[in-house]
DNA sequence: CAGCATCCCCATTGATACTG
DNA sequence: CAGTATCAATGGGGATGCTG
């Protein structure tokens, strides 16, 4: 059994992807590189303003990798960058935690909750 | 605590270990059973309510045990179950992850500073 | 000692509207 | 299309005080 130490980095982990939307946005950019329109589409629920913000930390925490494709319509392109993808194995675990513990917790979940990381 | 909607499980293990003091309290009682004062010592700036709070949660998440020995003065011990054990894994991952990478980005005024977890 | 009860703050999120 | 700006509400969490 794995051992938590005392002086972990959780914090910081969390920080990084503990945002509402963050661990939906890299679920999806690590299937493949996707557009802001198209994000939103795969995301339901979340709002511009949410999805542009949560975008905007990921890619100052150096998770996402955003490139302006100049043109009429304007195309930006999300993809998750190394440093992002390092953070699919821990994340995954928790997912796999979760889907196997969906017991009653004292907050429904409500929600189904089907793809995996 | 932050509740993520829809997605894969880690909106329900979020739900499980994303208090703001839940990983500490993971952390302490992976090592051995303590008592709640013995806690609070061990958790430096967290208040008795959260505290109580806090292991409340977890209690009924299935993750820590409470033992009240009837006795003056109070004695409660907490430890954690075999399904609170679990959970370390995953958690751990995280850790690692986030031991790598401290750089302190743009995150706001509400994180607790960074104090090591 | 353990742990409820209260009051209050303010950061995060949501809703809505506007723009290059 | 891909954002930005503004306002308001929600609720997690801090501080303090009281009780079995």
């Amino acid at each position: 059994m794995t051992v938590i130490p005392k002086d972990c980095g959780f914090s910081t982990a969390l920080g990084v992807i503990g945002g509402k939307w963050k661990v939906e946005i890299l679920c999806e950019l690590q299937k493949t590189p996707r557009r802001f329109g198209r994000l939103r589409q795969l995301i339901p629920g979340i709002s511009e303003k949410m999805l542009a913000q949560q975008l905007r930390e990921m890619e100052a925490d150096g998770l996402v990798r955003r490139e302006v494709h100049d043109a009429s319509p304007p195309k930006v392109v999300y993809s998750l960058t190394d440093h992002g993808n390092t953070l699919n194995d821990g994340v995954a675990s928790l997912c796999q935690w979760g889907e196997g513990h969906l017991r009653r917790t004292h907050r429904a979940p409500s929600e189904p909750a089907l793809h995996a990381v």
